[in-house]
DNA sequence: GCGCTATAGTTGCGTGTGCAACAATTTATG
DNA sequence: CATAAATTGTTGCACACGCAACTATAGCGC
């Protein structure tokens, strides 16, 4: 039964890990958005989103699932960012109960302007972490994540 | 300037990761303990947070920087948890701004309830999210960040 | 000791969120 | 075809959150 608190009690610190960076992340990058775009985190990660999709469209459950928010929350968002014709909804033929959204000019270039201001917060942000004993691992594992195996 | 896009790229990378499987862990810890306890993540982070004190006391500031809340948020989340008879405000002689919160056995019962059900749901959501190619790098390397050097 | 600044915690207020119930459309079943 | 079941997105409602303003205590300079 060791073994099998160990595993528990390691997921669990795991857990705390993860969630403290989140927090700690988030929080900084929230308030470096809002100054300087007016954009909270939840609304820069749709437009990031659409704009990944390369002038794609994105449907209202799958902008759900990016960011995590349920369906109410995720129609209240898009309203947000449609009201200020950050972005447009295309009703689309073949499925009529679905809706999809598209990044407008002016939303493309709002994410111009903000897109910086989330990157250098979210160094700062790394940076300060990595220097608290108990976050620096995390911080230090995130990058070499999805590091590509070198040729050859 | 290519390095430098890269390294900004990488990072913006590890944290959408990092925010795709919190708000996925999240989201079932959330379900799973209101149904099992009757407690969001932040009041089991607080009441966690308490017991790993060892009957220790905690400053309200401390409390919100374990859950990552603001001050408001911290007091309105202690008198809910106060207001069930979880823990107890205790004012502190030495600094009378301060006050510290402690675990009442009922919440110490209410939390030995809770944990099982907070591990499994982990357990639960890990395993889950170990399907998603874009999230099991990060779910293997959680339970590695702090593993212990292996004697000799 | 007296004032000034800093710190700890609490409240008013506006807002974003999840849940449950709902309307609209598609798909499956007879 | 018709009807039931499933899916997609939207609204009413209650609630938790952050910000700014506030009170109370501590620490500093004179």
């Amino acid at each position: 039964m060791g073994i099998r608190d160990d595993a528990v009690e390691i997921r669990a610190q795991g857990w705390r890990t993860l969630a403290a960076l989140h927090g700690l992340i988030e929080a900084s990058m929230e308030k470096a958005l809002t100054n300087a775009a007016q954009l909270s985190v939840v609304e820069y990660t749709v437009l990031d989103a659409l704009s990944r999709q390369d002038g794609w469209h994105m449907r209202m459950q799958q902008l759900g699932r990016a960011t995590a928010l349920s369906p109410s929350a995720t129609t209240r968002l898009v309203n947000r960012l449609e009201d200020r014709g950050l972005l447009t909804r295309i009703l689309c033929a073949d499925d009529r109960r679905g809706i999809y959204t598209e990044l407008t000019a002016a939303g493309s270039e709002l994410l111009d302007t903000a897109r910086p201001v989330h990157d250098e917060a979210l160094e700062c942000a790394l940076a300060e972490a990595a220097l608290l004993p108990e976050l620096a691992p995390l911080v230090q594992a995130l990058p070499q994540l999805h590091a590509v195996v070198p040729a050859q």
